[in-house]
DNA sequence: CTGAGATCCTGGGGGC
DNA sequence: TGCCCCCAGGATCTCA
């Protein structure tokens, strides 16, 4: 669930606190979790003494970098919450999957109910595991290197997002939320898409990202920032989660469909198929 | 390689 | 009312 604004959100609170803070003590972890070349077992003595130099982000993955060049990938699955609370810490939250301590009293907290988290640590030098497409808020993101990876393939658009080697951070909220706003429909043929389609897609991506990031994340279930806020984008969603509520644009009842195994919101009047028929 | 579908996991919602 | 079942979601794996 948490998609590039909601871990652009949590990364900024996280990173507020934990800047140049040492890991004092590693609490607890659940090893389960923690893929990668430090097994689980070994994650709190890798992570003890690590000093913060600051927190990033690529695509859905949280960067904590540390002055030796290692840094720990964190990635909240859909129920993960990341919070940073003051010690003393009398409240215990079930699933929680990972405390650490820093220098300075503030506790880090991972917790996913679903476990569908993942952590990794990376030693300096290495890559993460995952390969992760361009940020779409990047420059190096344009419409011309999206236009790059669509048109070879058929799979339907929707399914293509949501795919993080095409474009990292992009999951099923926004990606319903730039096709609506695109006026293209989740299930059209990427390789069918015109110029100015993907242009429009291009923009779209862009605008609901930033749109979202602006109104500190999307708050559906689960998602909570750094500090357990909650975010402020829901009322500025025009199609996910709307099933049956008029299309903002014409009116007609939102729908939802299956498209590439995941739910799709769309609008069926303003999002055509066009030139998808034409054979 | 590409695309489709299964898999993991559990709170909460739907249906009876 | 209560209980069982099933499903959402992201990344990754398997299979054709």
């Amino acid at each position: 669930m948490p998609e590039l604004p909601e871990v652009e959100t949590i990364r900024q609170g996280f990173d507020e606190a934990v800047r140049e803070r040492r890991i004092e003590k590693v609490l607890w972890s659940d090893s389960r979790m923690v893929q990668g070349a430090v097994p689980g077992t070994a994650l709190g003595d890798w992570l003890t003494g690590q000093e913060t130099t600051s927190v990033g982000r690529r695509g859905k993955f949280l960067l904590w970098q540390f002055v030796s060049g290692d840094f720990l990938v964190l990635h909240l699955g859909m129920s993960g919450r990341l919070r940073v609370q003051c010690l003393p810490e009398a409240v215990w939250e079930p699933h929680t999957h990972l405390v650490v301590r820093m220098d300075d009293g503030h506790e880090v907290r991972l917790r996913d109910p679903r476990r569908f988290g993942r952590v990794e640590a990376v030693p300096a030098g290495c890559r993460m595991s995952t390969e992760l497409g361009p940020e779409p808020l990047a420059p190096k993101f344009t419409q011309r290197s999206l236009a790059g990876v669509l048109t070879t393939r058929r799979a339907p658009i929707k399914a293509l997002l949501l795919d993080q080697r095409i474009v990292a951070g992009v999951g099923n909220i926004y990606a319903d939320e730039a096709l609506f706003r695109s006026r293209i429909h989740p299930e059209t043929p990427a390789n069918h898409l015109t110029v100015g389609q993907i242009a429009g897609l291009h923009r779209a991506l862009r605008h609901v990202l930033r749109q979202g990031i602006r109104h500190g994340g999307t708050t559906f279930q689960f998602f909570q920032d750094a500090g357990g806020r909650e975010g402020g984008n829901a009322p500025h969603l025009a199609v996910y989660g709307r099933i049956g509520e008029p299309c903002p644009r014409c009116r007609h009842a939102i729908t939802m469909k299956t498209i590439g195994g995941r739910s799709s919101h769309f609008c069926p009047r303003c999002q055509s198929m066009k030139d998808a028929g034409d054979l």
